[in-house]
DNA sequence: TGAATATATGATAATTACTTCATATTTAAT
DNA sequence: ATTAAATATGAAGTAATTATCATATATTCA
């Protein structure tokens, strides 16, 4: 019970589920959210930070970059899956997604 | 998107989830549950409340009694029936739920 | 009528959450 | 060697959440 009140906190906030299903799509790094998201660095960072802590995303380093992902276990929870069924990134938010993804440089290094 | 995280909200918490799970399982008046969770009666109420204004359980009057339920709508819910996968309630817990129902009066009015 | 039961709510205090601003660290580019 | 880019974090302020205590209301029972 416990585990399951951490992902719905960690999820209960229209900034970090936004952040979430946007990770759930795709991995990226900070700037590349930052991009997408049009927020601030700081504040992005914190709402990351939150969501690295309640284990529904996790990070690698790349080089200067760090890549947040959505860890495989979480992708096959029953809750996540529901909650990505019921609410969909807008067309114009994909979009971004695909061109934030065609620009990124920290893949090629 | 909105309405989901008012949904995850509402579920963000302990008691909350508690009395949630609870109310998927069968109706119950207040002073039931406060008997099933051992809780102070104010705090149950204010909790009870904020389940309410959330929209995931909802209300009727029986005499004395304010019965709480879950409505329909909210138990087919994708991301409802998933928690309810997820987090099963302990034995001790349903017990105390079939003998709270067992010990119940106002459904003999 | 007076006490008891069931419930809700207001006030306050304590805790936690969120945003913003400033700054620190690391790596890369010029 | 500077400067710029990417990211994290601490501090401060404000807002929101939660628990507790006190009290209010309505209903029932003795």
């Amino acid at each position: 019970m416990k585990k399951t009140v951490d992902i719905l906190n960690a999820l209960a906030n229209q900034t970090r589920l936004h952040i979430f299903l946007i990770l759930l799509q795709e991995s990226f790094c900070v700037c590349e959210l930052q991009e997408i998201l049009g927020i601030e660095q700081s504040r992005l960072s914190h709402q990351l930070r939150i969501l690295r802590y309640s284990g529904v995303v996790n990070t690698k380093q790349i080089e200067r970059w760090t890549i947040y992902s959505v860890p495989e276990d979480i992708k096959k929870n029953k809750i996540v899956q529901a909650i990505k069924e019921e609410v969909k990134l807008k067309p114009s938010q994909i979009k971004k997604l695909s061109q934030a993804k065609k620009n990124r440089i920290w893949d090629k290094k």
